[in-house]
DNA sequence: GTCTATATAATGATAGAC
DNA sequence: GTCTATCATTATATAGAC
């Protein structure tokens, strides 16, 4: 988006040469001295901006959840998971974004989790217009089903490693993502299992083992009934 | 598995030890002296029974893929997920075991890889079971279908912070496990889409990229041309 | 705003007594 | 095998000149 080399601040300069590194190699791992050489600047200069390592942390967490929700449009729109398609579609020059997003997402941080509730929120808008549409169908419970096609659309962030490594590359290629698309539309559109005995009988297993004691209560108290499951074999 | 209390030699309870809080807090922010703090030693001790913080490491990471290609039969007979779900049933005690394989797929480590190969291998042999068992349809594509099953069986480990908090829990527990179950085996058995609209345009689409110039071999050379897909809708 | 120089604290690892 | 004491390094953060 940025036009000419470097109209950026040293500010920008400096939080960008950090998202690079806390991405590529951990947030413990990168010193303050390696981030303001790679920025060009003095490690004093990267305090005196941010006021500490923390502070630079939490000014890249708060650039990368507005560079999603920024795209607030595409998010609530209920283009979640086009977003990220569109991300690796573009993979080499979203490269240091991805990193990052992966390691906050596998750590505990407040950003990460607004970050995380907007996609399974637009996820979730998404499900709805394509049920609506006649695109999708009902799913048995909207908002589980939500947070796992959430979940497992941000694999290709989190386990890029084991993802790429499986398909014989060193790093998240187009070819990866070629090979990635039937075998996954497939499974969205198809599933698995030839019939429904494995939902059947665990439908059956998990009545038997709450079903009896319906007034339990436990730590959920806005407990739904399991809603019953059509047959369809 | 062990009987009493303190039968394990001082070696292991500062490996496990270690494991606990490289779990919990990272391998880079948990210090030497806080493993020996918990495991009631000397800093030195440490040291001298692994070398480095690094030798530590390797063990721990040693002693992990142990514990599930220990369990070789299980795996390799194929229910490398049923595994997975074991260790989840049993969560409170397996929670520093899960925290550690949690944190070793998601960084680079040799380790790491060999575990995930053996679990993505014993998913690969589960498919063909079920499969010739009449359980399971026949997959586009076994290797890319037994890699994403893998990654995705693992997503409640890598990932159990964003799952915890989107079911309004603030840890994996029975609950989480069981309000699961049902979405994810119904997407496992209908899939989510009404029709296969998106996967003969996705078809098109690749055949329409790659197909023109299929001697083209790039960095793939066994390169399946796309089997056909048959129509349901 | 940016630099150099430095204070202060914590860490991994070593040495040697017991 | 286990401890105490300590070294050498590195890190974050500060102070003050320009």
């Amino acid at each position: 988006m940025r036009s000419s080399d470097d109209d950026r601040t040293t500010r920008a300069r400096i939080r960008d040469a950090a998202i690079v590194l806390f991405g590529r190699d951990g947030f413990d791992a990168t010193s303050v001295r390696a981030v303001a050489t790679l920025a060009g600047v003095s490690p004093g200069l990267v305090i005196h901006h941010f006021g500490s390592k923390d502070g630079l942390r939490a000014a890249c967490d708060d650039y990368i959840v507005d560079e999603f929700v920024g795209r607030k449009s595409e998010l609530a729109s209920g283009r979640a998971s086009a977003l990220i398609e569109q991300w690796l579609a573009d993979v080499e020059r979203m490269t240091p974004l991805i990193d990052y997003v992966a390691r906050m997402l596998t750590s505990s941080s407040p950003s990460a989790d607004a970050l995380f509730d907007g996609l399974r929120t637009g996820t979730a808008s998404m499900i709805d217009e394509q049920v609506s549409a006649g695109i999708m169908r009902e799913p048995l419970d909207r908002d589980v089903t939500a947070l796992y096609i959430t979940l497992y659309g941000l694999v290709p962030l989190v386990m890029q490693r084991q993802l790429a490594r499986g398909l014989g590359a060193d790093r998240i290629t187009t070819e990866v993502i070629r090979r990635s698309t039937l075998p996954i539309l497939d499974l969205y559109t198809h599933g698995l299992y030839a019939d429904d005995r494995y939902l059947v009988a665990a439908q059956e297993a998990l009545e038997r083992s709450s079903g009896p004691r319906s007034d339990k209560g436990e730590n959920d108290p806005n407990q739904d009934p399991d809603p019953p499951i059509r047959r369809a074999s």
